[in-house]
DNA sequence: AACCTGACTTGGC
DNA sequence: TGCCAAGCCAGGT
């Protein structure tokens, strides 16, 4: 295919449902690069687009990954917990609660 | 054109 | 539990 590797993750990312969560390796997945979460979260870094759901990405213990900019992490904080995500004592989210792992059906 | 640097995950001691 | 190495793309200097 001729679409680009940040084009692929950024469109997974599209799809995380409001109030739901995944994280950098599940994302890799779903765009077609298992082993690659660093992929996810360099095109991330680069993603300049306004309406992209960035914040619903978080790793793989549940919580919100540090950047140089720290402004961001409560940001994303703030926003999650907007869309009714909870954050246990320790910052982190239950995945096997908020976890979306696909457009597959969830029981 | 080489070199550096970033939103990660997993397996092995 | 915790630290270490490996896997590996793009953009900026």
């Amino acid at each position: 295919m001729s679409q680009s590797i940040d084009a692929r993750i950024l469109t997974a990312v599209r799809a995380i449902p409001r109030g739901r969560v995944s994280t950098y390796g599940w994302i890799a997945t779903l765009a077609g690069f298992p082993r690659q979460p660093r992929m996810v979260g360099y095109a991330l870094r680069r993603a300049d687009e306004v309406d992209l759901p960035w914040h619903r990405v978080v790793n793989a213990q549940g919580g919100i990954s540090p950047r140089a900019n720290a402004e961001w992490v409560r940001v994303q904080r703030q926003r999650l917990e907007q869309e009714g995500i909870r954050f246990d004592a320790r910052g982190r989210i239950d995945l096997a609660r908020f976890g979306w792992k696909g457009p597959s059906p969830r029981p």
